[in-house]
RNA sequence: GGUCGCUUGGCUCAGUGGUAGAGCAUUCCAUUCACAUUGGAAAGGUCAGUGGUUCGAUCCCACUAGCGACCACCA
C-alpha cells in the first residue's frame, strides 16, 4: 500500500477544490446563510504564525457550518493601505513618501501591494482554507475607496464627523496624528529631575519632572487641594527657573505623594496637561513643531532646532551648569508610544478630523451587550475600552498612501466644500471640482491633503461585504452578519470601530456573534509581535516541512481565546493522527473489498456493530454542540478519542476475526462491514474540518465510487446525523455491555502483558468472573471475544469483581 | 490602582458537588495478517494556600499569594 504523501496530495486537492469551485457561495441556495466577517490582514510584510493560528480556528468553523447545512459566506479581504503598508513599501523600495509626488508614490505602493496579495493568497490556499476567492476585496480598490468616501460624506453631513484644530495625539517620527487606540504603553528608562522654582517670597519650591525640556512651555503649577505644604500658594504666582511667572492651581489629579507634590503643567507634556490647560483656561505655549523639533522662539536658546531627545539632554546640561538641578533619580515608567514605531506620542495642535464617540458611550456599551461574545469574558475588554475613552476617534492621517478625505476648502474663507457623490472616488489633491464657495462666492478651492485612518475603512467591513460583489451575492448578505472572528489584540480597534460605524450607519449591531482567538506564543511569555513577526518560524516553511493538515491540527488545541504555544509535540501528534487515519482507512477498505450495495438497517447489525455506528453519530452530535459555540478544541478532543481509542484500538481489533475468517456472504461479516462502511465515512466527515486534505484524499479513493449519490467532495457532504431514536436505542441497549466487553478484553491484554506473553498468544480457556453478566449476555459477542483474546473456550461465572483467568495453550 | 482570566502528575492542558483525567516525557512488555508516525502496561498529583457553605469541595463562596492579559496612572 502506497504511503500518504502530503506534498503531492495537499496540492492536488487544493487544485481540485479551486477547479471545482467547491467553496463558492451560492446566492440562489435556500439554505440559511452563515456569513463570516473575515479579518482582512494588514499588508505589512509577511504573515506569521499568529495569523495562521487565528485564521485556522475560523476556517474550521466555516467548514463545519457548511456541512451543518448552512450557505456559508466566507470571503477574504486585504487591508492594503495605511501606515503599515506605506512603511513596507518605503522599506522595500528604499523610497520616502514624503519626498515624492503623492500620485507617483501611490502607484508604487499599488504595485508592491499586488505582489503581497498573491503571497497572502498562496499561503492561505496552501493551508487549505475554504475561502471563496471570488469574494476577495482590497481596502484600496476603487469600489472600496468610493464606498469609504461616501460614508465619510454621509457621516459628516449627519453630524457624526467634525473637523477641529485641537491638540491631538501625534507621532513625530511617522509625521502623523494617531488615534487613542494606536497608543501603546511601553516601559522607558527616565530620570526624575528636581528643579527649584521660587515663590513670591523667594523661597525655593522644588518641582520634580521627567521632562525638563518642557520648562519653557510651563504655563501653570498644580498642587493637590489637600496638600498642606502648598495650600498657601494656591492662586499665587511662582517663578520658573527661566524667569516666567506662572500661577498655582489646585486639582485632585496632583498626587501628594508623587514627586514633590507640585507639578508643572506644560503645553503639552501629556494628556493631563491638556486637561488642566482646559480646566484652568491656561495659555498655550507651543515650543515643539510637527517634526518633533524645538521652534526658533521656544524660549531657550539651547533647545532651538533640536529633537525632543537632544533637547532634553541640552536642557539638562544647561540646568546643571546653572546649578538648577538639585537631585536626579533614575526611574522606569510607562510611556504612551506609537504602536507601529515605538516613538513616544506627543500632543500637537493640528487640524484633524474626528468621529464622535465620546457622546455615544452608553449606546456603544448597549450594542456590545447585544452581541454574543465567545468567550464571554472578552466583552469586558470592550467595555473597559469604551468606558475609558478620552478622545473622539481621530480618523485623519498626515500620510500619503490611504483613502483621501474627500473635502475641499475655500481658499478665501476656509469653508468646507464637499464633492458630489457621483464624483467619488477622488483625490482632492489632483481632482478639481467646479464649485463656488457657497459662503463667499470665491472660486478657488484647495483639496484636503489628509488621508483616512485605514480603520475607517476596515471598521466598515460588514458593509463592504454587503455592498461589494453584488453579482455574486445578489444582496443576500445583510447586517448583522453572523460572525466576526478575530484575535484579542484588536478589540479596541477593529471590534470597537466596527460597532461604532454599524451604529451610525445601520443603528444595528454589526454581527450576531464575535469569536475572539488568543495568540500563539513562541515560548512562555514570548509573543509574536507586530514588529518582529515570529522570528525564524515562517508559516510557509512549517507547512512544507510538516503538512498543512498537521499545522492546522496543532493550531486548534487550545481553547478559544486562550494563548497557546507553538508546540512541536502537537505537530507530531497531528502527523501521527493523519498517518493513523490513512492506515485505518486502508484496513477498512481491504475489509470492504467484498462489500457491495451498501445499505444501513440497524436490525441487521450485531449489537456491537450498531453500537459503534450509533456511537459515531453520537460523537458527531456532541462535536456539533461544541462547534456551535465555536469550541473547536473540545470538539477535536472528543473526535480524537473516539477515532483512536474506540474505533482503532478497540473496535477494529474486535471485528478482525469476522473480517478475516468469515465468508463474504456471512451476515456476521456483512454486519461488521456495514458498520465499517458508515462509521468510517462519519469519521472522515467529522475530521474533515480539522484536516481537510487527508480526509478528502481518503474519501476520493473510496467513497466517491461506492457511496450512492456521493457528493463531489467530502467537504460538500453533510454533517453526520441520524434519527436520534436509532442512536439512543442502540446505545441504551448495548452501551453498558460493550464497555464490559472492552473491559474484559483489556483485562486479558493486561494479564498477557503481565505474564510477558504476546497479545497473540493462544489461550485454551478464558474464565471470566463478573458480578452481573451471564453467558446469555455475552453470547452475541462471543465470536469477537474469541478473536480478540485468542481464546478457544470462554466461560463466565459470578464473581465479586470483574476479573479474568487465562489458561495458555502449550 | 481597577477589571478579567489562570494556578490540577516532570511538561502542555482537559474536567466534575460523591474514590482525580488525557497527550507528551519516563520505565517495562509485545510485534511480522491497517499502522513502529504501532499496541499493551507501570509509575507519577493532599487539584496554589487559608477559611466558609455542605452529609461530602479540586469543583460553590470569601480572603490570601503567584502568574498573565486588558484598562487606568505615568509630574
Amino acid at each position: 500500500m502506497a504511503k500518504y504523501d502530503f506534498k503531492v496530495s495537499e496540492k492536488k486537492w487544493q487544485d481540485f477544490w479551486r477547479d471545482n469551485h467547491t467553496y463558492q457561495f451560492d446566492p440562489d441556495s435556500n439554505k440559511p446563510i452563515f456569513s463570516i466577517d473575515t479579518p482582512p490582514p494588514t499588508v505589512s510584510g509577511k504573515l506569521h504564525l499568529g495569523h495562521v493560528f487565528s485564521y485556522t480556528q475560523t476556517e474550521i468553523i466555516a467548514r463545519y457550518k457548511r456541512m451543518a447545512g448552512n450557505n456559508v459566506y466566507y470571503p477574504f479581504g486585504m487591508d492594503d493601505n495605511g501606515l503599515p503598508t506605506e512603511k513596507l513599501v518605503e522599506q522595500e523600495l528604499g523610497i520616502k513618501g514624503s519626498e515624492m509626488d503623492r500620485e507617483d508614490f501611490i502607484s508604487k505602493c499599488l504595485a508592491v501591494v499586488g505582489e503581497y496579495h498573491k503571497k497572502y493568497r498562496d499561503l492561505w490556499q496552501s493551508l487549505g482554507f475554504s475561502v471563496d476567492w471570488k469574494l476577495e476585496y482590497s481596502t484600496i480598490s476603487p469600489s472600496v475607496r468610493k464606498l469609504t468616501q461616501e460614508n465619510f460624506i454621509d457621516l459628516y453631513q449627519r453630524g457624526y464627523i467634525y473637523r477641529k484644530k485641537s491638540p491631538s495625539l501625534w507621532c513625530w517620527n511617522c509625521q502623523t496624528s494617531v488615534a487613542q487606540a494606536e497608543v501603546e504603553d511601553t516601559p522607558k528608562e527616565s530620570v526624575f529631575y528636581d528643579i527649584p522654582f521660587k515663590d513670591a517670597q523667594n523661597n525655593q519650591l522644588i518641582v520634580a519632572t521627567t521632562r525638563p525640556e518642557l520648562l519653557p512651555a510651563c504655563v501653570g503649577m498644580i498642587v493637590n487641594p489637600q496638600d498642606k505644604r502648598y495650600a498657601h500658594l494656591i492662586g499665587k504666582e511662582v517663578t520658573t527657573p527661566l524667569g516666567h511667572k506662572v500661577k498655582v492651581y489646585a486639582d485632585d489629579k496632583a498626587k501628594i505623594d508623587k514627586g514633590t507634590g507640585i507639578v508643572m503643567c506644560c503645553t503639552y507634556g501629556d494628556e493631563t496637561d491638556l486637561e488642566w490647560k482646559n480646566k484652568f483656561n491656561l495659555e498655550e505655549k507651543i515650543i515643539i513643531d510637527k517634526h518633533g523639533r524645538f521652534i526658533a522662539d521656544c524660549g531657550l536658546e539651547a533647545l532651538v532646532g533640536k529633537t525632543i531627545t537632544e533637547g532634553r539632554k541640552s536642557c539638562v546640561a544647561w540646568l546643571r551648569e546653572k546649578k538648577l538641578i538639585s537631585k536626579e533619580v533614575p526611574i522606569t515608567h510607562d510611556v504612551g508610544c506609537h504602536e507601529r514605531c515605538g516613538t513616544p506620542i506627543e500632543i500637537v495642535n493640528t487640524d484633524q478630523w474626528f468621529v464622535k464617540v465620546l457622546e455615544f458611550k452608553k449606546e456603544l456599551l448597549t450594542l456590545g451587550n447585544k452581541i454574543k461574545w465567545h468567550p464571554q469574558s472578552m466583552k469586558q475588554r470592550y467595555n473597559s475600552w469604551v468606558e475609558n475613552l478620552k478622545w473622539d476617534w481621530c480618523i485623519s492621517r498626515d500620510r500619503f498612501y490611504g483613502i483621501p478625505i474627500p473635502v475641499y476648502y475655500c481658499q478665501e474663507c476656509g469653508e468646507i466644500i464637499l464633492p458630489e457623490k457621483q464624483q467619488l472616488p477622488l483625490d482632492p489633491l489632483t481632482f478639481k471640482i467646479d464649485k463656488v464657495c457657497p459662503k463667499c462666492n470665491a472660486l478657488g478651492l484647495k483639496g484636503e491633503n489628509l488621508v483616512l485612518d485605514t480603520w475607517f475603512t476596515s471598521g466598515n467591513s460588514p458593509e463592504l461585504n454587503v455592498k461589494l460583489n453584488q453579482p455574486l451575492t445578489k444582496g443576500k448578505i445583510t447586517i448583522p452578519m453572523s460572525l466576526r472572528p478575530q484575535a484579542h489584540d484588536i478589540i479596541r480597534t477593529w471590534t470597537f470601530y466596527t460597532i461604532v460605524l454599524a451604529y451610525f450607519k445601520y443603528q444595528s449591531i454589526p454581527w450576531q456573534d464575535i469569536a475572539i482567538s488568543g495568540h500563539i506564543l513562541l515560548r512562555k511569555g514570548e509573543k509574536i509581535s507586530k514588529r518582529t513577526g515570529g522570528g525564524q518560524l515562517r508559516p510557509e516553511d512549517q507547512i512544507s516541512l510538516h503538512s498543512a493538515d498537521a499545522i492546522r491540527y496543532a493550531m486548534c488545541g487550545a481553547s478559544l481565546g486562550l494563548d497557546a504555544y507553538y508546540d512541536d509535540n502537537e505537530i507530531e501528534n497531528g502527523k501521527k493522527l493523519i498517518n493513523k487515519l490513512f492506515n485505518a482507512s486502508n484496513f477498512c477498505f481491504m475489509a470492504l473489498q467484498d462489500y457491495h450495495n451498501p445499505s444501513l438497517k440497524y436490525e441487521e447489525l450485531l449489537p456491537i456493530d450498531s453500537w459503534l455506528l450509533a456511537k459515531s453519530f453520537d460523537i458527531a452530535n456532541k462535536m456539533s454542540t461544541y462547534l456551535e459555540k465555536y469550541d473547536y478544541s473540545h470538539s477535536k478532543a472528543i473526535f480524537e478519542n473516539f477515532f483512536w481509542s474506540i474505533f482503532c484500538d478497540n473496535y477494529l481489533e474486535i471485528i478482525k476475526k469476522r473480517i478475516y475468517n468469515l465468508e463474504s456472504n456471512d451476515p456476521k461479516k456483512r454486519s461488521a462491514q456495514t458498520a465499517l462502511f458508515y462509521s468510517l465515512l462519519n469519521i472522515l466527515k467529522i475530521a474533515s474540518p480539522f484536516i481537510p486534505h487527508i480526509t478528502e484524499d481518503i474519501y476520493q479513493s473510496y467513497y466517491i465510487n461506492t457511496l450512492p449519490s456521493a457528493p463531489l467532495s467530502i467537504h460538500l457532504s453533510s454533517w453526520p446525523s441520524e434519527d436520534s431514536k436509532n442512536i439512543t436505542m442502540s446505545l441504551e441497549k448495548t452501551d453498558s455491555v460493550v464497555s464490559e466487553i472492552i473491559n474484559i478484553i483489556n483485562l486479558v491484554r493486561t494479564q498477557k502483558s503481565h505474564d510477558g506473553m504476546s497479545l497473540a498468544k493462544e489461550v485454551s480457556n478464558l474464565q471470566i468472573f463478573h458480578p452481573a453478566l451471564k453467558m446469555a449476555d455475552i453470547t452475541p459477542y462471543l465470536f469477537d471475544l474469541q478473536g480478540t483474546t485468542k481464546a478457544e473456550n470462554i466461560n463466565i461465572a459470578i464473581g465479586k469483581e470483574i476479573s479474568v483467568a487465562l489458561k495458555y495453550k502449550a
